[in-house]
DNA sequence: GTAATTTGACCGAA
DNA sequence: TTCGGTCAAATTAC
């Protein structure tokens, strides 16, 4: 049976958390001269509060069928949310072995059978599972045949072309799925008019800890030390939090700065930098709400009090020196890379990708309640 | 040896 | 019957 792990209420609990979370921060930090901050933690309520929704119009639907209830005693699995009741032996255990796949898992003679009219509702669940979709665009130039980490694991099972479409459609699962009950997949389609954009669909929200597999793949002392910061809740709701941020990098570099850009800084290593329109680089002098280190921040000379992005070296697992700053090719004018030296410890946490990262200048935020 | 990816086959939906 | 999504054996990478 069950291990008591429920992905439509996880799902709906992290994504109300975070929501609650960015009201706090935004009733915290209201003023007028953060406006941008404001405007950041407002986006991240809408997101929330709409994949909640989402969350339970979707369960809303499927618990019609007198088959599919209790909600808190399901596996995390979308097709196994059939409860088990002594009452008509209805019983399907996702420890059971069964057969085929998908939607519609035919299970063993082993356990009842579900008729066709269950399985119309099992399947239905399936397909409406939160979806959303965003754009990423990779430098191709330097080899980038897919999108930059979007701060978890997937596993690759499959690929297919489509019709009509000139790149094939790659499937993804969530690593986790099998050790956590994590039912998150994402579909990557390469565009086929601008083939350095990719359209990304995600199914489903992650219900696992990243942080701690990350952690349980490393040598000890440093294994020990990231599981029990993975065991934080904070920790866990950082990383979605960093995740929905994330996904809303863009980077636009029109207007960098060479001179700034060129010249070399301690730097994150995963965090490679960017520079909106009318922004360039600059060494920040240590944030007061920081603890600890030197930071690193985007000043528009506009407006200097309002766009900026800092990360505190206390997550830092050992520093960079970056190098080489320069824009990318002609054919993608607003991506710029960068080089880091050296790569001594892995970093704590979240992983972003390391040469490349895109910012949307449209997009102001302030994640430094991210690291703390 | 283990984990990840590739790829042909299978299945359900339309 | 076609097509998109998934599985799982084979292959590749580490």
């Amino acid at each position: 049976m069950d291990c008591g792990f429920n992905w439509e209420y996880n799902s709906l609990i992290n994504e109300l958390t975070q929501g609650l979370e960015h009201a706090k921060q935004l009733r915290a930090s209201f003023s007028y001269d953060k406006i941008q901050e404001l405007d950041f933690h407002l986006q991240m309520i809408f997101s929330s509060f709409e994949k909640s929704l989402s969350i339970l119009k979707w369960n809303d639907t499927v618990t019609q069928s007198p088959l599919l209830i209790a909600p808190l005693v399901s596996t995390g699995a979308p097709e196994s949310s059939i409860s088990v009741d002594d009452n008509n032996n209805n019983n399907v255990s996702s420890e059971i072995p069964h057969v085929g796949y998908g939607e519609g898992t035919v299970y063993a003679d082993v356990t009842p059978k579900i008729d066709d009219q269950d399985f119309k509702y099992v399947s239905k669940k399936r397909k409406q599972m939160p979806t959303w979709s965003e754009q990423v665009r990779v430098n191709a130039e330097n080899g980038y045949e897919r999108p930059t980490d979007d701060g978890f694991s997937w596993r690759k099972y499959g690929q297919k072309d489509i019709l009509g479409a000139k790149y094939p459609r790659s499937y993804y699962r969530c690593t986790y799925r099998l050790m956590q009950n994590c039912w998150a997949t994402k579909q990557v389609q390469r565009s086929d008019d601008d083939p350095a954009l990719f359209e990304i669909t995600y199914k489903g929200s992650h219900t696992c800890n990243q942080t701690f597999h990350s952690a349980t793949q490393l040598k000890s002392p440093e294994k020990h030390k990231l599981k029990k910061q993975a065991n934080n809740p904070r920790t866990i709701q950082s990383n979605q939090m960093l995740a929905n941020f994330q996904a809303n990098l863009r980077v636009n570099i029109n207007d960098l700065d060479k001179k700034e850009a060129t010249s070399s800084f301690q730097f994150s290593p995963t965090f490679s930098g960017f520079v909106g329109e009318n922004l360039h680089f600059q060494r920040s002098q240590d944030d007061d709400n920081l603890v600890g280190g030197y930071s690193l921040s985007f000043v528009s000379p506009t407006t200097p009090e309002s766009s900026y992005f800092s990360l505190p070296s206390s997550h830092m697992n050992g520093s960079r020196r970056i190098h080489n700053v320069h824009h990318s090719e002609s054919d993608l004018p607003d991506l710029f890379s960068a080089n880091t030296s050296s790569t001594s410890s892995p970093i704590i946490g979240l992983e972003f990708p390391l040469e490349r990262v895109e910012l949307d200048p449209n997009f102001p935020f302030h994640n430094s309640e991210f690291f703390r």
